[in-house]
DNA sequence: GTCGGATGAGAACGTCATTCCACTTCCGGG
DNA sequence: CCCGGAAGTGGAATGACGTTCTCATCCGAC
């Protein structure tokens, strides 16, 4: 892919990004992303296949910026002592990074139930890098439960972001739940830590 | 509600189902459950005042007869002794009609991730009776728990529900997945019921 | 019976995703 | 430097639906 391609790809996944964030996914329209980015309509499906395809490119590419500076925001303060608190702390930002981009929040949960092969990819490769991210934070869960635990907490955070974004709870109800599934399933690898 | 529009309304209901599993939820046509069911297009709007909100009763009702049969079925057979068994079993069951039904299971996703009013409020009573059914087989869960443990298992069930239904990971995967977070969470209060 | 709301049957409308067309513009090999 | 084919443009055409509309007919309450 030449320099100039790689340019009018992005281009077009950034102008799907701003057009979702201003106006939701479903008010997206090919044409407007065409019209937006500068690139033409039968261009675009050239660089995606179909609106699926693209929408997942974005929400892939959303998500890793969110993730990076998640990440250097985490890096910037003190890290509390105890396992569940550093995870806790962690979900907390991610959920604020939503509320900030509730638009943009409601495409990946579209992206993750998209039968669209390409977003199944995406989806997967999001959720291996959330589960390492968590993985990171809990460093005294011992082996046997360094597969489940992580993925137990992502789904139940998969969990309360639908609801969230389906309008059946709110935000702040949305993380107590998840702050207290965080606690309840690191409760018995926390001792350690809080000796240190 | 007459009993003539009670049943007009239980036909297409019924049609939206028997398509639905035929087809998909993507193909089906507003104009088929129509067709199928006997009663007028426009007429079919006076009942659902959308294709979503149709979706909505079709998929609480298959869940509810859903639930009966899982019930009916758990009641004939021995229950094991210990908590976790009960519950991997019970998921087991609703798995496998998952795996029977496939073009439902994936119409629950698609109603679950739905923002239309009607939708969000029939996925809540869904949840709620699903988290009841959950509760009735772990009666060694301390009151502490009884909250946050059903609400967390019904959790990871949704998210292994969604990965088999968009195709990143077989059923079988799904359930070792779904096992291994029930055991890990019913763990702690196994001990109790294995002495009886 | 009679009248008004409900229904049937299906045409008509509006909104997109996707594809096509007729030209330009690019770009790498000769 | 030149040329041919690949890639891009701008926008029209297509096709698929969800939803609405029309109008003739039906049914139940009075």
């Amino acid at each position: 892919m030449s320099p100039r391609q790689l340019e009018r790809r992005k281009h077009l996944i950034d102008a799907a990004l701003t057009l979702v964030s201003e106006t939701g996914v479903e008010r997206l329209q090919m044409k407007q992303v065409s019209e937006r980015s500068g690139v033409a309509l039968g261009t675009t499906y050239r660089y995606f296949s179909s609106k699926d395809h693209l929408l997942a490119a974005a929400a892939s590419d959303w998500r890793a910026k969110l993730m990076d500076d998640l990440a250097a925001e985490l890096r910037g303060s003190v890290p509390p002592t105890r396992g569940s608190d550093r995870v806790v702390r962690f979900v907390r930002r991610g959920m604020r990074a939503f509320q900030r981009q509730p638009n943009l929040a409601r495409l990946l949960v579209t992206v993750t139930v998209s039968t669209d092969p390409f977003a199944s990819e995406v989806v997967d490769a999001m959720a291996a890098t959330g589960r390492a991210s968590l993985l990171a934070l809990m460093p005294d869960v011992p082996p046997a439960a360094r597969e489940v635990v992580p993925h137990l907490i992502d789904a139940a955070w998969q969990s309360e972001l639908v609801a969230w974004v389906t309008g059946r709870s709110t935000l702040a109800d949305a993380f107590a739940r998840l702050e207290e599934v965080i606690r309840l399933v690191l409760a018995p690898y926390g001792a350690g830590s809080l000796a240190v």
